[in-house]
DNA sequence: CCCCCCATGATTGCTGATAATTTTAAACAT
DNA sequence: ATGTTTAAAATTATCAGCAATCATGGGGGG
């Protein structure tokens, strides 16, 4: 007999959830036995949930206990210059080593994603899903599982560069291009495609974090 | 008053620590309650131990256990298209990051680790700290953990390919180059010397590889 | 009035015990 | 001999409680 599907996640997965819905936000701490009473455990599978997290650089100790790490500019810089490098590999290996039918896949998602074009939530729900699918068809599994850390530093930051006036309409046609690019079996447009795409989101990001922190004096 | 340091390393770096030295081996299970015998603690911190190396995939699991994961063929080449990425990527931040000093340690480095021709297990360790100074003259924090995380993945490799006849040699001529190329500020060129240099010692890992294999048929 | 010291509470680290699950192996039937 | 069922052993997952450490705040002392 099937297991149904429990509603009951471990915990490693729920203070991911917590951490991506913003209950925790960068900076703050997290008291084990809170955890534990919120979701109803005790505090030794939480322990070890914390301590994956910490692994994967989205906890950082401050002194003793544990706090949600947050991205300085400087990190976030950091970060998109090891993402833009990897995910760009990703894309010259995909041109290389995707099956059709992963290709077709994603021309799909292009098309598809058209219509999500007023909604900024499913449409970064939407950019996730494509770049996984891209990270996926280089047929590299380590790849993949470096760009899934990557991806979950991200996780960090509140906003999506996708809530920009007129970025999701630039972002879908970076896409097809990036799709254009793996079609040809092209690795080397692939790259530089994907390497724009990247910049192009970033650049966004600056402008819009620097709008907000002007906003906030 | 100072502590002494206390000889007592925690569960995670004991555990590492049998691993690269051999104790326990691609595949072997671990198995919570040996492992506290062994190293006098009680199964919590094990527990907490083993799985920080499961999150960075030294560890498996077959079912519900741990076991040492293993690189198959495949494997292998994926890591090493990734690591050739993120070690260039590397040697191009350098050549354009590195402080005059770091660069100088670099320098002293080729020339002091002339002495330990001899040796492979030295060679070895001198080639480990070379590399990890490159990454840390990138000046990008998440480049160097990137970069932690693939070399704690290779102590699952027994051998190292150094101690092939003549890779010692080859090997610091190759160092030499990345070196020349940092110091001139030429990101490309030590982009280049690093990718060759990582080339050049997957081909020997392949090569002695297939004679062992060989041999044990 | 301000600063330092100590006591108190909060929080993490660890232990031993218990529950749940899986693996092992042994007996049995085919 | 081989496959199958069932019971026992081993192992992992979780828990509640204790010990150690750290932060906080409330008195003295200057």
């Amino acid at each position: 007999m099937q297991m149904l599907k429990s509603n009951h996640k471990d915990a490693y997965a729920l203070i991911l959830d917590a951490i991506d819905i913003g209950v925790y936000k960068p900076g703050d701490r997290l008291v084990e036995s809170e955890l534990a009473d919120r979701f109803g455990v005790s505090r030794t599978p939480i322990r070890e949930a914390l301590q994956r997290l910490e692994t994967q650089s989205l906890l950082t100790r401050d002194g003793r206990s544990l706090i949600v790490a947050s991205l300085d500019h400087n990190q976030l810089a950091e970060l998109y210059v090891v993402r833009t490098e990897l995910e760009g590999l990703a894309a010259r290996l995909a041109a290389r080593h995707a099956a059709p039918e992963e290709i077709r896949v994603l021309r799909e998602m292009v098309q598809e994603d058209r219509a999500l074009l007023g909604d900024p939530g499913a449409l970064a729900r939407a950019n996730r899903r494509f770049h996984k699918q891209i990270h996926l068809a280089s047929h590299n599994r380590y790849l993949v599982q470096q760009l899934d850390l990557v991806h979950r530093s991200m996780a960090l930051l509140a906003t999506t560069s996708l809530a920009v006036d007129g970025r999701g309409e630039l972002a879908l046609e970076e896409h097809e291009a990036i799709v254009s690019a793996i079609e040809k079996a092209d690795g080397e447009a692939a790259y530089q495609a994907l390497k724009h795409h990247l910049s192009a989101a970033f650049e966004t990001r600056l402008k819009s974090d620097a709008t907000a922190a002007q906003a906030a004096e």
